[in-house]
RNA sequence: GCUCCCUUCGUCUAGUGGCCUAGGACGUCGCCCUCUCACGGCGAAAACAGGGGUUCGAGUCCCCUAGGGAGCGCCA
């Protein structure tokens, strides 16, 4: 079994963005498959009445992409069990339905639902847990017709036998036994017609060829119910692997309230698709290797066996070290495109400020002192724009006064040295040293000796001999002259 | 209420009866590098939820308690 490849895959429900939660579970799947050179599936379950499940279908598909998270099989990928889309498969549970109520093991239910509330209320009351009775089990032929005749709207319920066990082997959790007097028989076909969760999610599983089911834990109680209908159908029981939930830092389920995010609210903020992989792949799994892994690594040293049974907490701070990691690892190409993605409110981008000829220079001297694009934003402004110092700088060249950038102008043009030759020379004629040397041209260089964005990570900047090598002559000849006019004015 | 599950540093975790005076990573703190911050290097503080067993020996096995989670839906 170990050795076979296998084909998972992510089910989500179009009903709202992905969140950390979801996607971790879809990169486990796609993960257990791409280091076997197994199958990755996506299928929509869109069943239940409510629409608006274009927009976040939609969404859920960039959403991986972006991750980079491909399927084989699925919406736009295609494949020989479509279609994909729960909505459009009707007739395939239709056939399935029939076949369960020929088999005399699904049966029409008519209570209300305020009935089944009434009823789970009373029962919870005394003890007893909030279980279908089966009273519509007990209809005869005849007035299960009548009530047909009349249009009283009927669910479709699946018949639990009495007093069975079901058993199979949960590939993180082990050998798990349940009772089938435990569970009540359960709606597998809605009074609208649509199939519920159990129903297509288990049918499909097996029609689709799916060989392993990595899911949340929240789906432990619902595997039996699962393999009774399969195995009542007479199809194949996927293996299941289930996982515990991710909590938030409170230890609460993970909430918006609870500062959960979004997969593109998390874009948004400029966290790198492999940022969140690294540390996706890290909560509740483990790796040997504690370094940053590249997706096919993350892939190839993925193992089923090293998935955890107790919840992981969501921890942004962990999140934030990922992606420092995704940004020292990140070509230079692909972190100037990076970059790109920040914008003023006014619409201007980094490109904007950065003479194309220095972006490559402009990445090296800010790569170790970014954790955002927003930040290199700000930096690319500073460095760039013109007459631009912000307070803090303004003040520190205020208080270094003019004679000191005249000083550092006339030592510019005494030859062609490096910028540790130049600080020397400006050492030398200012008779200053140390901070109250380097402070200003810190502030006249760069325009900023403060950062507000992550003032706790960046307060001052990146090497000033980087940004000497970027700027090149002629720009700090012009910042330094706007140096000496604020100073003196 | 009932059923099931989980519990190692602040966080993610290693650990499957002796290799554990419990290891790593993030974070924190200190030192070094250094014009600043960051990066990098070195180091420190920091945990077996509690109580009973079993055993020559328990983080590792069993029981109880506590805390947390999930399920019991015409929600997925």
């Amino acid at each position: 079994m170990d050795g076979l490849p296998f084909k998972t895959r992510f089910a989500p429900s179009p009903t709202g963005l992905l969140h950390l939660g979801n996607v971790r579970t879809a990169l486990f799947n796609f993960l257990l498959a791409r280091g076997r050179g197994g199958e990755f599936l996506l299928r929509l379950e869109d069943t239940d009445a409510v629409r608006g499940h274009e927009r976040y279908a939609q969404a859920l598909q960039e959403d991986l992409r972006w991750l980079g998270l491909p399927w084989d099989e699925g919406p736009q990928a295609g494949g020989t069990n479509g279609p994909y889309f729960q909505s459009l498969r009707g007739p395939v549970y239709q056939q399935y339905f029939s076949i369960l109520q020929e088999r005399g093991l699904a049966y029409r239910c008519f209570c209300t639902e305020h009935e089944l509330a009434v009823e789970r209320r009373t029962a919870l009351a005394a003890g007893r847990p909030p279980r279908y009775s089966g009273r519509c089990r007990m209809l005869t032929l005849g007035q299960v017709e009548s009530r047909l005749a009349a249009g009283t709207p009927a669910t479709l319920r699946f018949h639990v036998a009495d007093g069975a066990i079901v058993e199979f082997d949960d590939r993180v959790r082990g050998r798990q036994t349940f009772r089938t007097d435990d569970i009540g028989d359960f709606v597998i076909r809605r009074s609208d017609g649509t199939p519920s969760f159990f129903f297509s999610n288990a049918v499909d599983d097996a029609l689709m060829g799916v060989s392993v089911v990595v899911r949340g834990e929240d789906h432990l109680t619902n595997t039996p119910r699962q393999i009774l209908m399969l195995e009542a159908l007479g199809l194949t029981v996927p293996e299941y692997a289930h996982i515990a939930l991710v909590i938030a830092a409170d230890g609460a389920p993970l909430s918006k309230r609870s500062g959960s995010r979004s997969v593109l609210e998390l874009r948004e903020a400029g966290f790198l698709p492999l940022a969140i992989c690294n540390y996706l792949g890290r909560l509740g799994h483990t790796y040997a290797d504690n370094s940053f892994l590249s997706l096919a690594k993350l892939a190839a040293d993925f193992s089923i066996e090293r998935l955890h049974r107790a919840p992981a907490r969501y921890d942004e701070t962990q999140l934030v070290h990922w992606q420092k990691e995704a940004i020292l690892n990140a070509s230079d190409g692909e972190l100037w495109q990076w970059l790109r993605t920040a914008s003023y409110p006014d619409d201007r981008h980094i490109e904007r400020f950065v003479p194309a000829d220095l972006s490559m220079a402009f990445v090296n001297a800010l790569r170790e002192n970014v954790v955002m694009p927003l930040d290199a934003l700000i930096w690319a402004a500073n460095l760039f724009a013109g007459h631009s110092f912000d307070d803090e700088a303004s003040a520190v060249i205020r208080q270094a006064g003019a004679q000191f950038f005249r000083s550092a102008l006339a030592g510019l043009d005494k030859g062609p040295g490096g910028f540790k030759d130049f600080a020397k020379g400006v050492e030398q004629a200012t008779a200053t040293r140390g901070k109250s040397l380097f402070m200003p041209l810190r502030a006249g260089l760069s325009g900023a000796v403060y950062d507000a964005k992550w003032p706790r990570v960046w307060p001052h900047g990146p090497a000033m001999e980087r940004l000497w090598s970027m700027l090149g002559r002629e720009r700090i000849r012009q910042r330094l002259a706007q140096a000496v006019e604020l100073a003196s004015a």
